[in-house]
DNA sequence: TAGATTGTTAATCGATTAACAATC
DNA sequence: TAGATTGTTAATCGATTAACAATC
Protein backbone atom coordinates (compact mmCIF):
# COMPACT_ATOMS: atom_id res chain seq x y z
CA UNK A 1 0.00 0.00 0.00
CA UNK A 2 3.08 2.48 0.56
CA UNK A 3 3.94 1.58 -3.35
CA UNK A 4 0.54 3.55 -4.14
CA UNK A 5 1.22 6.03 -1.95
CA UNK A 6 4.47 6.77 -3.71
CA UNK A 7 3.62 6.06 -7.51
CA UNK A 8 0.65 8.03 -7.14
CA UNK A 9 2.96 11.15 -5.65
CA UNK A 10 4.57 10.59 -8.56
CA UNK A 11 1.85 10.79 -11.32
CA UNK A 12 0.32 13.76 -9.67
CA UNK A 13 3.36 15.93 -10.18
CA UNK A 14 3.00 15.56 -14.06
CA UNK A 15 -0.88 14.80 -14.72
CA UNK A 16 -4.13 15.25 -13.50
CA UNK A 17 -6.10 14.57 -10.63
CA UNK A 18 -7.64 11.19 -12.36
CA UNK A 19 -6.54 8.19 -12.72
CA UNK A 20 -7.71 4.49 -14.06
CA UNK A 21 -6.54 1.27 -12.97
CA UNK A 22 -5.01 0.26 -15.79
CA UNK A 23 -2.33 3.10 -15.80
CA UNK A 24 -1.45 3.07 -12.08
CA UNK A 25 -1.42 -1.11 -12.67
CA UNK A 26 1.33 -0.03 -15.42
CA UNK A 27 2.99 2.18 -13.09
CA UNK A 28 2.98 -0.42 -10.23
CA UNK A 29 4.39 -3.23 -12.33
CA UNK A 30 0.54 -5.14 -11.11
CA UNK A 31 -2.63 -5.78 -13.42
CA UNK A 32 -5.38 -3.80 -13.48
CA UNK A 33 -7.45 -6.55 -11.83
CA UNK A 34 -5.23 -6.53 -8.52
CA UNK A 35 -5.01 -2.88 -8.53
CA UNK A 36 -8.97 -2.42 -8.31
CA UNK A 37 -9.11 -5.93 -6.22
CA UNK A 38 -6.17 -3.99 -3.37
CA UNK A 39 -8.23 -0.47 -3.21
CA UNK A 40 -11.48 -2.52 -2.93
CA UNK A 41 -10.46 -4.22 -0.02
CA UNK A 42 -10.55 -1.09 1.41
CA UNK A 43 -13.73 0.66 0.54
CA UNK A 44 -15.11 2.10 -2.95
CA UNK A 45 -13.14 4.92 -3.85
CA UNK A 46 -12.99 4.77 -7.16
CA UNK A 47 -16.10 6.05 -9.87
CA UNK A 48 -17.52 3.68 -12.48
CA UNK A 49 -16.48 4.66 -15.86
CA UNK A 50 -14.06 7.31 -14.26
CA UNK A 51 -11.77 5.77 -12.65
CA UNK A 52 -10.05 6.84 -9.06
CA UNK A 53 -9.68 10.65 -8.34
CA UNK A 54 -5.80 10.98 -7.28
CA UNK A 55 -5.94 13.00 -4.51
CA UNK A 56 -8.80 11.35 -2.74
CA UNK A 57 -7.24 8.60 -2.72
CA UNK A 58 -3.69 9.79 -1.51
CA UNK A 59 -5.65 11.02 1.18
CA UNK A 60 -7.92 7.79 1.72
CA UNK A 61 -4.40 5.66 1.72
CA UNK A 62 -3.27 8.04 4.31
CA UNK A 63 -5.91 7.54 6.50
CA UNK A 64 -5.24 3.66 6.20
CA UNK A 65 -1.72 3.36 6.59
CA UNK A 66 -2.07 6.12 9.95
CA UNK A 67 -0.37 9.09 8.67
CA UNK A 68 -3.06 11.10 11.26
CA UNK A 69 -2.58 8.89 14.56
CA UNK A 70 1.08 10.70 14.91
CA UNK A 71 3.15 7.90 16.93
CA UNK A 72 5.90 8.96 18.38
CA UNK A 73 9.01 7.84 18.10
CA UNK A 74 12.68 7.52 19.74
CA UNK A 75 15.74 6.62 17.82
CA UNK A 76 18.41 4.45 19.43
CA UNK A 77 22.11 4.91 18.50
CA UNK A 78 23.31 8.09 16.17
CA UNK A 79 25.67 6.63 13.64
CA UNK A 80 24.81 7.04 9.84
CA UNK A 81 21.71 5.34 10.16
CA UNK A 82 20.34 6.63 13.19
CA UNK A 83 21.71 10.43 11.75
CA UNK A 84 20.16 9.52 8.25
CA UNK A 85 16.79 8.70 10.11
CA UNK A 86 16.65 12.07 11.84
CA UNK A 87 18.33 14.55 9.13
CA UNK A 88 16.13 13.30 6.48
CA UNK A 89 12.81 13.81 8.10
CA UNK A 90 11.71 9.90 7.77
CA UNK A 91 9.36 10.13 10.73
CA UNK A 92 8.04 13.46 9.96
CA UNK A 93 6.83 12.69 6.11
CA UNK A 94 5.31 9.72 7.36
CA UNK A 95 3.45 11.58 10.46
CA UNK A 96 5.48 10.02 13.58
CA UNK A 97 6.98 12.68 16.26
CA UNK A 98 10.48 11.79 16.93
CA UNK A 99 10.49 12.67 21.09
CA UNK A 100 14.27 11.59 21.81
CA UNK A 101 17.23 9.93 21.07
CA UNK A 102 19.88 7.27 22.19
CA UNK A 103 23.55 6.29 22.36
CA UNK A 104 26.12 5.16 24.70
CA UNK A 105 29.11 7.15 23.41
CA UNK A 106 30.10 10.22 25.76
CA UNK A 107 30.63 12.32 22.33
CA UNK A 108 27.01 12.59 21.41
CA UNK A 109 24.97 12.39 24.84
CA UNK A 110 24.22 15.79 25.69
CA UNK A 111 24.47 17.11 22.23
CA UNK A 112 21.46 17.60 19.55
CA UNK A 113 20.95 16.67 16.11
CA UNK A 114 18.32 18.71 13.87
CA UNK A 115 16.45 19.68 17.24
CA UNK A 116 16.56 16.23 18.73
CA UNK A 117 17.60 15.41 22.30
CA UNK A 118 20.63 12.88 22.67
CA UNK A 119 20.84 10.46 25.51
CA UNK A 120 22.46 8.44 27.76
CA UNK A 121 21.38 5.04 26.45
CA UNK A 122 21.50 4.39 29.96
CA UNK A 123 18.49 6.72 31.09
CA UNK A 124 16.08 4.57 28.49
CA UNK A 125 13.58 3.94 31.15
CA UNK A 126 12.78 7.47 31.99
CA UNK A 127 12.07 8.45 28.76
CA UNK A 128 9.27 6.45 28.72
CA UNK A 129 8.11 7.79 32.13
CA UNK A 130 7.67 11.27 30.82
CA UNK A 131 6.59 10.46 27.40
CA UNK A 132 4.41 8.13 25.44
CA UNK A 133 6.96 6.06 23.45
CA UNK A 134 5.23 4.21 20.34
CA UNK A 135 8.30 2.98 17.98
CA UNK A 136 11.79 2.76 18.77
CA UNK A 137 14.07 2.70 15.56
CA UNK A 138 17.10 -0.09 16.17
CA UNK A 139 20.25 1.69 15.04
CA UNK A 140 22.70 0.19 17.21
CA UNK A 141 25.50 -2.44 16.78
CA UNK A 142 24.87 -5.95 16.14
CA UNK A 143 26.38 -6.87 19.29
CA UNK A 144 24.03 -4.13 21.02
CA UNK A 145 20.97 -5.62 19.40
CA UNK A 146 19.55 -7.99 22.00
CA UNK A 147 20.15 -6.34 24.91
CA UNK A 148 18.47 -2.97 23.71
CA UNK A 149 15.86 -5.05 22.02
CA UNK A 150 14.82 -6.87 25.11
CA UNK A 151 15.24 -4.08 27.29
CA UNK A 152 12.74 -2.10 25.09
CA UNK A 153 10.36 -4.87 25.25
CA UNK A 154 10.32 -5.13 29.15
CA UNK A 155 9.46 -1.49 28.69
CA UNK A 156 6.76 -1.87 27.00
CA UNK A 157 7.56 -0.51 23.67
CA UNK A 158 4.92 -1.29 21.10
CA UNK A 159 7.20 -1.23 18.00
CA UNK A 160 10.64 -1.84 16.58
CA UNK A 161 11.92 -0.52 13.32
CA UNK A 162 14.60 -2.83 13.31
CA UNK A 163 18.11 -1.61 11.45
CA UNK A 164 20.49 -4.06 12.69
CA UNK A 165 21.57 -7.66 11.04
CA UNK A 166 19.78 -9.51 14.00
CA UNK A 167 16.46 -11.09 14.47
CA UNK A 168 15.08 -9.78 17.25
CA UNK A 169 11.63 -10.07 19.25
CA UNK A 170 10.89 -13.56 17.24
CA UNK A 171 8.58 -14.83 19.68
CA UNK A 172 7.42 -11.70 21.19
CA UNK A 173 3.78 -11.61 19.47
CA UNK A 174 2.95 -8.29 21.30
CA UNK A 175 5.74 -6.41 19.64
CA UNK A 176 5.60 -4.98 16.03
CA UNK A 177 8.82 -5.58 14.34
CA UNK A 178 9.57 -4.06 11.29
CA UNK A 179 12.82 -5.17 9.70
CA UNK A 180 15.06 -3.51 7.38
CA UNK A 181 17.44 -5.84 6.77
CA UNK A 182 20.35 -4.13 4.74
CA UNK A 183 22.34 -7.93 4.20
CA UNK A 184 19.09 -9.44 3.21
CA UNK A 185 18.62 -7.00 0.60
CA UNK A 186 22.10 -6.93 -0.86
CA UNK A 187 22.27 -10.97 -1.28
CA UNK A 188 19.03 -10.54 -2.94
CA UNK A 189 20.67 -8.68 -5.76
CA UNK A 190 23.93 -10.86 -5.69
CA UNK A 191 21.08 -13.46 -6.00
CA UNK A 192 19.45 -11.99 -9.06
CA UNK A 193 22.83 -11.12 -10.24
CA UNK A 194 24.09 -14.55 -10.52
CA UNK A 195 20.77 -15.38 -11.91
CA UNK A 196 20.78 -13.43 -14.63
CA UNK A 197 24.28 -13.81 -15.69
CA UNK A 198 24.78 -17.81 -16.19
CA UNK A 199 21.53 -17.81 -17.88
CA UNK A 200 20.84 -14.79 -20.07
CA UNK A 201 17.67 -16.64 -21.47
CA UNK A 202 15.86 -17.57 -18.03
CA UNK A 203 14.71 -20.98 -17.43
CA UNK A 204 13.80 -22.43 -14.40
CA UNK A 205 12.76 -19.80 -11.83
CA UNK A 206 13.76 -19.95 -8.46
CA UNK A 207 13.13 -17.24 -6.14
CA UNK A 208 15.56 -17.26 -3.10
CA UNK B 1 17.43 -17.25 1.56
CA UNK B 2 19.26 -14.49 3.02
CA UNK B 3 17.24 -14.79 6.19
CA UNK B 4 18.25 -18.44 6.26
CA UNK B 5 21.89 -17.37 6.71
CA UNK B 6 21.82 -14.94 8.93
CA UNK B 7 19.31 -17.12 11.68
CA UNK B 8 22.22 -20.43 10.53
CA UNK B 9 24.92 -17.55 11.92
CA UNK B 10 22.93 -16.92 15.18
CA UNK B 11 22.17 -20.50 15.76
CA UNK B 12 26.07 -21.60 15.15
CA UNK B 13 27.36 -19.19 17.80
CA UNK B 14 25.17 -20.96 20.49
CA UNK B 15 24.35 -24.59 19.27
CA UNK B 16 26.52 -27.57 17.85
CA UNK B 17 26.61 -28.11 14.01
CA UNK B 18 23.46 -29.81 13.32
CA UNK B 19 19.75 -28.74 12.78
CA UNK B 20 16.31 -30.12 12.35
CA UNK B 21 13.94 -28.41 9.64
CA UNK B 22 11.15 -28.15 12.43
CA UNK B 23 13.87 -26.17 14.58
CA UNK B 24 15.17 -23.86 12.07
CA UNK B 25 11.28 -23.32 10.84
CA UNK B 26 10.65 -22.15 14.55
CA UNK B 27 13.60 -19.52 14.46
CA UNK B 28 12.33 -18.34 11.08
CA UNK B 29 8.41 -18.46 11.88
CA UNK B 30 7.81 -20.63 9.13
CA UNK B 31 6.90 -24.53 9.08
CA UNK B 32 8.96 -26.98 8.87
CA UNK B 33 7.43 -28.28 5.63
CA UNK B 34 8.19 -25.11 4.35
CA UNK B 35 11.85 -25.18 5.25
CA UNK B 36 12.74 -28.79 3.86
CA UNK B 37 10.99 -27.33 0.59
CA UNK B 38 12.71 -24.68 0.11
CA UNK B 39 16.16 -26.15 0.68
CA UNK B 40 15.11 -28.67 -1.43
CA UNK B 41 14.45 -26.88 -4.40
CA UNK B 42 17.84 -26.22 -4.78
CA UNK B 43 19.11 -29.55 -3.92
CA UNK B 44 19.41 -32.25 -1.34
CA UNK B 45 21.35 -30.38 1.19
CA UNK B 46 20.19 -32.44 4.56
CA UNK B 47 20.71 -36.01 5.99
CA UNK B 48 17.63 -38.34 6.35
CA UNK B 49 17.02 -39.18 10.27
CA UNK B 50 19.71 -36.49 11.29
CA UNK B 51 19.05 -33.29 9.69
CA UNK B 52 21.09 -30.51 8.16
CA UNK B 53 25.24 -30.10 8.51
CA UNK B 54 24.62 -26.10 9.75
CA UNK B 55 28.19 -25.22 8.45
CA UNK B 56 27.66 -26.61 5.17
CA UNK B 57 24.13 -25.74 4.67
CA UNK B 58 25.38 -22.11 4.90
CA UNK B 59 28.45 -23.00 2.59
CA UNK B 60 26.10 -23.88 0.18
CA UNK B 61 23.69 -20.86 0.47
CA UNK B 62 26.80 -18.88 0.22
CA UNK B 63 27.12 -20.45 -3.12
CA UNK B 64 23.50 -20.22 -4.30
CA UNK B 65 23.57 -16.59 -3.34
CA UNK B 66 26.64 -15.61 -5.03
CA UNK B 67 28.62 -14.69 -2.34
CA UNK B 68 31.82 -16.13 -3.98
CA UNK B 69 31.32 -14.30 -7.19
CA UNK B 70 32.85 -11.01 -5.77
CA UNK B 71 30.83 -8.33 -7.72
CA UNK B 72 31.68 -4.92 -7.64
CA UNK B 73 30.09 -2.00 -6.50
CA UNK B 74 30.13 1.64 -6.69
CA UNK B 75 28.46 3.91 -3.94
CA UNK B 76 26.80 7.23 -5.09
CA UNK B 77 25.89 10.01 -2.39
CA UNK B 78 28.40 9.72 0.07
CA UNK B 79 25.40 11.20 2.86
CA UNK B 80 24.57 9.45 5.67
CA UNK B 81 23.62 6.46 3.68
CA UNK B 82 26.36 6.14 1.24
CA UNK B 83 28.63 6.21 4.70
CA UNK B 84 27.24 3.93 6.52
CA UNK B 85 27.36 1.35 3.54
CA UNK B 86 30.71 2.12 3.39
CA UNK B 87 31.61 1.98 6.94
CA UNK B 88 29.84 -0.77 7.89
CA UNK B 89 31.35 -3.07 5.26
CA UNK B 90 28.38 -4.17 4.14
CA UNK B 91 29.48 -4.78 0.71
CA UNK B 92 32.76 -6.71 1.64
CA UNK B 93 30.81 -8.66 4.19
CA UNK B 94 28.32 -10.15 1.28
CA UNK B 95 31.01 -10.55 -1.04
CA UNK B 96 31.02 -7.41 -2.95
CA UNK B 97 33.82 -4.97 -3.90
CA UNK B 98 33.14 -1.17 -3.44
CA UNK B 99 35.69 0.39 -6.30
CA UNK B 100 34.36 4.10 -6.23
CA UNK B 101 32.07 6.62 -4.42
CA UNK B 102 30.50 9.52 -6.05
CA UNK B 103 29.01 12.66 -4.96
CA UNK B 104 28.84 16.30 -5.77
CA UNK B 105 29.41 18.29 -2.92
CA UNK B 106 33.44 19.63 -3.24
CA UNK B 107 33.73 18.97 0.26
CA UNK B 108 33.79 15.41 -0.08
CA UNK B 109 35.28 15.35 -3.74
CA UNK B 110 38.80 13.93 -3.58
CA UNK B 111 38.43 12.66 -0.20
CA UNK B 112 38.43 8.79 0.63
CA UNK B 113 36.21 6.95 3.39
CA UNK B 114 38.09 4.03 4.61
CA UNK B 115 40.13 3.83 1.43
CA UNK B 116 37.25 4.18 -1.22
CA UNK B 117 37.62 7.33 -2.90
CA UNK B 118 35.08 9.91 -3.75
CA UNK B 119 34.86 11.13 -7.08
CA UNK B 120 32.94 13.85 -8.81
CA UNK B 121 29.56 12.36 -10.06
CA UNK B 122 30.10 14.10 -13.27
CA UNK B 123 33.05 12.09 -13.97
CA UNK B 124 30.65 9.00 -13.26
CA UNK B 125 31.30 7.73 -17.03
CA UNK B 126 35.05 7.46 -16.41
CA UNK B 127 34.88 4.39 -13.82
CA UNK B 128 33.01 2.81 -16.41
CA UNK B 129 35.85 3.15 -19.02
CA UNK B 130 38.57 1.37 -16.31
CA UNK B 131 36.49 -1.31 -14.33
CA UNK B 132 34.43 -3.88 -14.27
CA UNK B 133 31.19 -2.38 -12.15
CA UNK B 134 28.17 -4.51 -11.84
CA UNK B 135 26.01 -2.68 -8.92
CA UNK B 136 25.36 0.78 -8.12
CA UNK B 137 24.18 1.58 -4.43
CA UNK B 138 22.10 4.85 -5.45
CA UNK B 139 22.10 7.21 -2.23
CA UNK B 140 21.26 10.84 -3.95
CA UNK B 141 18.69 12.31 -2.72
CA UNK B 142 15.05 12.09 -4.17
CA UNK B 143 15.30 15.25 -6.92
CA UNK B 144 18.44 13.51 -8.13
CA UNK B 145 17.15 10.16 -8.54
CA UNK B 146 15.88 9.77 -11.44
CA UNK B 147 18.76 11.76 -13.63
CA UNK B 148 21.31 9.76 -11.98
CA UNK B 149 19.62 6.41 -12.68
CA UNK B 150 19.05 7.50 -16.45
CA UNK B 151 22.64 7.87 -16.57
CA UNK B 152 23.41 4.63 -15.11
CA UNK B 153 21.28 2.60 -17.25
CA UNK B 154 22.79 4.62 -20.75
CA UNK B 155 26.10 3.49 -18.99
CA UNK B 156 25.05 0.01 -18.69
CA UNK B 157 25.17 -0.68 -15.05
CA UNK B 158 23.58 -4.30 -14.35
CA UNK B 159 21.81 -3.50 -11.46
CA UNK B 160 20.77 -0.75 -8.62
CA UNK B 161 20.07 -0.98 -4.79
CA UNK B 162 18.28 1.77 -4.92
CA UNK B 163 18.09 4.12 -1.38
CA UNK B 164 16.02 6.96 -2.49
CA UNK B 165 12.31 7.12 -2.57
CA UNK B 166 11.87 6.91 -6.01
CA UNK B 167 10.48 4.36 -8.47
CA UNK B 168 13.58 3.70 -10.36
CA UNK B 169 13.69 2.28 -13.61
CA UNK B 170 10.39 0.60 -13.89
CA UNK B 171 10.33 -0.32 -17.40
CA UNK B 172 14.18 -1.20 -17.97
CA UNK B 173 13.80 -5.48 -17.92
CA UNK B 174 17.74 -4.95 -18.76
CA UNK B 175 18.55 -3.96 -15.08
CA UNK B 176 17.65 -5.56 -11.62
CA UNK B 177 16.67 -3.05 -9.51
CA UNK B 178 16.76 -3.91 -5.83
CA UNK B 179 14.72 -1.24 -3.77
CA UNK B 180 15.47 -0.40 0.21
CA UNK B 181 12.32 2.06 0.60
CA UNK B 182 12.22 3.54 4.31
CA UNK B 183 9.14 5.17 4.14
CA UNK B 184 6.97 2.33 2.77
CA UNK B 185 8.88 0.25 5.78
CA UNK B 186 7.87 2.48 8.11
CA UNK B 187 4.52 3.41 6.65
CA UNK B 188 3.81 -0.76 6.61
CA UNK B 189 4.99 -0.31 10.58
CA UNK B 190 2.27 3.01 11.14
CA UNK B 191 -0.29 0.59 9.31
CA UNK B 192 0.52 -2.46 11.41
CA UNK B 193 0.47 0.21 14.51
CA UNK B 194 -2.90 1.31 13.58
CA UNK B 195 -4.84 -2.02 13.35
CA UNK B 196 -3.54 -3.25 16.56
CA UNK B 197 -4.48 -0.55 18.62
CA UNK B 198 -8.33 0.13 17.30
CA UNK B 199 -8.96 -4.13 17.49
CA UNK B 200 -6.77 -5.80 20.67
CA UNK B 201 -8.91 -8.80 19.28
CA UNK B 202 -7.77 -8.88 15.97
CA UNK B 203 -11.06 -9.66 13.61
CA UNK B 204 -10.21 -9.17 9.65
CA UNK B 205 -6.89 -9.44 8.69
CA UNK B 206 -6.33 -6.90 6.01
CA UNK B 207 -2.15 -6.74 4.58
CA UNK B 208 -1.66 -3.39 4.00
C1' DT C 1 16.09 -53.03 14.51
C1' DA C 2 13.78 -48.75 16.09
C1' DG C 3 13.73 -43.80 15.97
C1' DA C 4 14.31 -39.74 13.71
C1' DT C 5 14.00 -36.72 10.10
C1' DT C 6 14.42 -35.82 5.37
C1' DG C 7 12.63 -35.74 0.33
C1' DT C 8 8.60 -35.60 -2.17
C1' DT C 9 3.94 -36.11 -3.48
C1' DA C 10 -0.88 -34.83 -2.70
C1' DA C 11 -4.33 -31.68 -0.54
C1' DT C 12 -5.34 -27.19 0.99
C1' DC C 13 -5.38 -22.65 1.00
C1' DG C 14 -4.87 -17.95 -0.56
C1' DA C 15 -3.69 -14.70 -3.94
C1' DT C 16 -3.74 -13.35 -8.67
C1' DT C 17 -6.05 -12.96 -12.94
C1' DA C 18 -9.94 -12.95 -16.06
C1' DA C 19 -14.49 -11.79 -17.06
C1' DC C 20 -18.51 -9.28 -16.99
C1' DA C 21 -22.41 -6.99 -15.08
C1' DA C 22 -23.26 -2.51 -12.80
C1' DT C 23 -23.11 2.30 -13.45
C1' DC C 24 -21.16 6.74 -14.07
C1' DT D 1 -27.42 6.63 -25.62
C1' DA D 2 -22.63 4.90 -26.15
C1' DG D 3 -18.15 4.47 -24.06
C1' DA D 4 -15.40 3.82 -20.32
C1' DT D 5 -14.05 1.91 -16.21
C1' DT D 6 -15.13 0.32 -11.79
C1' DG D 7 -16.84 -3.37 -8.31
C1' DT D 8 -17.25 -8.09 -7.76
C1' DT D 9 -17.67 -12.82 -8.73
C1' DA D 10 -15.68 -16.97 -10.75
C1' DA D 11 -11.55 -19.43 -12.61
C1' DT D 12 -6.75 -20.02 -12.44
C1' DC D 13 -2.59 -20.33 -10.62
C1' DG D 14 1.01 -20.80 -7.23
C1' DA D 15 2.51 -21.30 -2.67
C1' DT D 16 1.91 -23.33 1.76
C1' DT D 17 0.84 -27.20 4.54
C1' DA D 18 0.07 -32.00 5.58
C1' DA D 19 1.25 -36.64 5.07
C1' DC D 20 4.01 -40.42 4.41
C1' DA D 21 7.30 -43.33 2.22
C1' DA D 22 12.39 -43.42 1.84
C1' DT D 23 16.49 -43.89 4.40
C1' DC D 24 20.10 -42.65 7.50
Amino acid sequence: MPKYLRVLSEYEQVNDDRISSSELGRRLGYTASQVRQDLNSFGGFGQQGYGYCVSDLKAEIDTILGKEKHFSAIVIGVGNIGRALIENSFFEENGFNIVAAFDVSPDYVGKEIDGVKIYDIATLNYIFAVKRVDVAALCVPYSAAKDVSERLVDMGIKAIWNFTNAEVCVHQPAVIVENVHFSDSLLTLSYRLGERQHSDMPQKQTSA
